[in-house]
DNA sequence: GATCCGTGGCA
DNA sequence: TTGCCAAGGAT
């Protein structure tokens, strides 16, 4: 049983938050510049794609995604596979499944659930989206605590507990913004201005304080420890892992590709065969044991590819060849090879560009 | 709580 | 070049 968190240190105003918001506001994408009551699908799509990836990477896939899925109805009628080739190269490729999934969840409820705690049960809407959603698109009294709130909030009461460790006070702390009169009146806004005062002001290497509507009201700002906070704790390092990969053409110019297992890592999405990922480099009789055909005459690519993961680094080796015409195996197929660049993995199309350096 | 899960930009 | 970081979620 959870004991309620106090809050030791008052926090400073909302209303001067909202004010210099007011004057302040960026200008974004998935954003509505005209005051309007925000589109719920709109608003869930942005948080999803904003999960762990800048506002600049969002702006114009955003755009994209919402010409080929234009509503909520549109997302949950397409086939899985066109949802995972819209993603194709955002990353985190488990937020595009679970994206398709809700979608036809909320189609089916008859809309989007209107409360945090509802929306909380979705696939791939988590604490921090299902409380963005409610706050944003239906004006709950909620503070969502995604990254940018955890530091400004860290900053203001001087919490010196790491993160991850400290995310569960943060979180609390930063909700109690909503017991403030101004604030809770427009919980929208207030979740925005944190957001924009997170990626402006109270930046994470050196924050621009005299610009701040809080300076003076921030306690690690007196202390001088404001570029300090938030700690962190320690994170391991990354190994290299090596893998290689086949890039077989045929006469037509299209790419024979295979589809990934559904779930882990880069999950449901397609790339050019190869094998496992692991501590050794693949000598090269040992790699062409794992050539998706047999047969043609594997010429191996000059030079490797590099790409890196959240966890590890992965140094990649091409083989390539062509056959006038090819049956794909089971679970393969074929694709145009300009067309196959849009429908990869990033870490994919690495491939494809030694192989167009080398060619 | 710890681990897994992508990618691009920037100091 | 390397490490850090970004509107996190699932297991």
């Amino acid at each position: 049983m959870p004991l309620p968190i106090p809050l030791p240190v008052p926090l400073p105003s909302g209303a001067e938050l909202l004010a210099w918001y007011d004057r302040h506001r960026r200008t974004l994408p998935f954003r509505r510049s005209d005051g309007g009551r925000p589109d719920p699908y709109r608003v869930w799509l942005s948080e999803v794609m904003l999960q762990q990836t800048t506002v600049a990477a969002v702006g114009p896939r955003f755009e994209r995604f919402l010409a080929r899925f234009p509503d909520i109805a549109a997302l949950a009628a397409a086939p899985e596979a066109a949802v995972m080739e819209e993603w194709a190269g955002l990353g985190y490729y488990a937020r595009a499944r679970n994206l398709h999934a809700c979608a036809k969840a909320v189609t089916a409820m008859g809309g989007f659930p209107r409360t945090a705690g509802a929306l909380r049960d979705l696939p791939g809407i988590g604490a921090y989206t299902a409380a963005a959603v409610a706050a944003i698109a239906f004006d709950e009294p909620v503070v969502p605590a995604d990254g940018n709130v955890e530091r400004v909030v860290a900053r203001l009461l001087a919490e010196e507990t790491p993160l991850p460790a400290a995310k569960p006070r943060l979180a609390a702390a930063a909700g109690g913004f909503m017991a403030d009169a101004a604030a809770r009146a427009r919980p929208g806004d207030f979740a925005q201005a944190l957001f924009d005062l997170g990626a402006t002001i109270c930046t994470p290497r050196t924050p621009a304080c005299a610009l701040c509507p809080w300076r003076g009201e921030c306690l690690a700002q007196r202390r001088g420890i404001q570029a300090e906070l938030p700690r962190k704790s320690p994170k391991r390092a990354r190994p290299l892992r090596h893998g290689a990969h086949f890039l077989l053409t045929d006469a037509e110019g299209r790419v024979l590709l295979r589809r990934r297992p559904p779930r882990g890592l880069l999950g449901g999405m397609l790339e050019l065969p190869g094998t496992e990922w692991r501590a050794a480099p693949w000598g090269e009789a040992e790699a062409l044991a794992h050539a998706p055909v047999p047969g043609p005459a594997w010429r191996r690519v000059p030079g490797v590819a590099r790409h890196g993961f959240t966890h590890f680094e992965l140094e990649m080796v091409l083989y390539a060849a062509a056959l006038p015409r090819l049956e794909p195996p089971e679970g393969m197929e074929m694709r145009p090879l300009a067309e196959a660049g849009a429908a990869l993995p990033t870490v994919m199309r690495r491939l494809l560009e030694l192989a167009a350096v080398r060619a």
